[in-house]
DNA sequence: ATGGTGGTCCTACCA
């Protein structure tokens, strides 16, 4: 079967839930990956996502900041929340698919921290939180070895590793999201490994390619400095089965619009 | 170099 997945920094659930609802009728994916629903458990709007079709969620949330959700047409079970850096931040949810019978696929949908505004772990603590994230990311994927067979891993990484992951390399060198540490700490967890970039599978690194731009730039599609903050990777076994990626690049333009847009993955499994 | 916008929840904090 052809699987179509989603990513989303949706910015609030509440707020958006029907921006939600309009990539679901545009896009109808099979699994939908939210990061920052900003909502505790009980406030989740699962029963309009169920009245959808999404009868299968696992969903870790807190009061007002983080929290991460899964909505699927698909069977999940295992489902299991990774609690980093020793704080009860709600930054990643797992599960597996059980799709047609065949071997389950493990998914992993992480919002990792966006580590403020100074790139110095001595002035910024934030900072220093992030680059101890990735590490313990690292050491997990490698411990573990979660990409031994199927699986996928997505979400808000909160960092842009390529020089066209970002509007312009030199003037973002000092920026929090594409510093080198991060840049080599994202690397050392998932570049060098078992994982396949699904993005960049279908998109050269010589080609511009965003998932976000700022509140702040109020002309954001004219002047158009984005940059891939979301991303999508797949075990190397599932790489050869991609079929097709798109980034919603118009959901940035929807009434009341998240800062990101929904990332889209087609593969067989 | 600076400040620009938007979310949560009600006072700043976070992105």
């Amino acid at each position: 079967m052809t699987f179509k997945i989603a990513t989303w920094n949706i910015n609030s659930v509440r707020l958006r839930r029907g921006l939600v609802e309009k990539l679901i009728a545009q896009e109808s994916p099979d699994v939908i990956c939210l990061q920052e629903i900003k909502c505790r458990d009980a406030e989740f709007p699962g029963g309009a996502f169920r009245m959808l079709g999404y009868e299968q969620q696992a969903v870790s949330g807190q009061k007002g900041y983080h929290g991460v959700a899964i909505l699927s047409r698909i069977p999940l079970e295992n489902v299991n929340k990774r609690e980093f850096c020793g704080i009860g931040d709600a930054r990643h949810i797992s599960v597996s698919l059980r799709a047609n019978g065949k071997m389950p696929i493990d998914l992993h949908n992480f919002y990792i921290p966006a580590g403020g505004d100074i790139p110095d772990r001595e002035q910024n603590q934030k900072f220093g939180h992030k680059l101890d994230f990735l590490d313990e990311l690292a050491l997990w994927i490698e411990k573990d070895r979660l990409a031994h067979e199927r699986a996928i891993l997505v979400g808000d990484l909160n960092i842009a590793p390529f020089e066209h992951d970002v509007w312009s390399h030199k003037a973002l060198l000092k920026i929090v999201s594409h510093t080198p540490i991060e840049v080599e700490k994202l690397n050392r967890a998932l570049g060098s490994g078992p994982w396949h970039d699904a993005m960049r599978h279908f998109v050269p690194e010589s080609e511009k390619l965003y998932t976000w731009w700022s509140y702040r730039s109020p002309d954001w599609a004219a002047a158009d400095k984005g940059r891939r903050l979301d991303h999508v990777w797949v075990s190397k076994k599932l790489a050869p089965q991609l079929r097709g990626m798109k980034v919603l690049r118009d959901a940035r333009g929807w009434e009341q619009p998240s800062d990101h847009v929904p990332v889209i993955v087609e593969m067989e499994i």
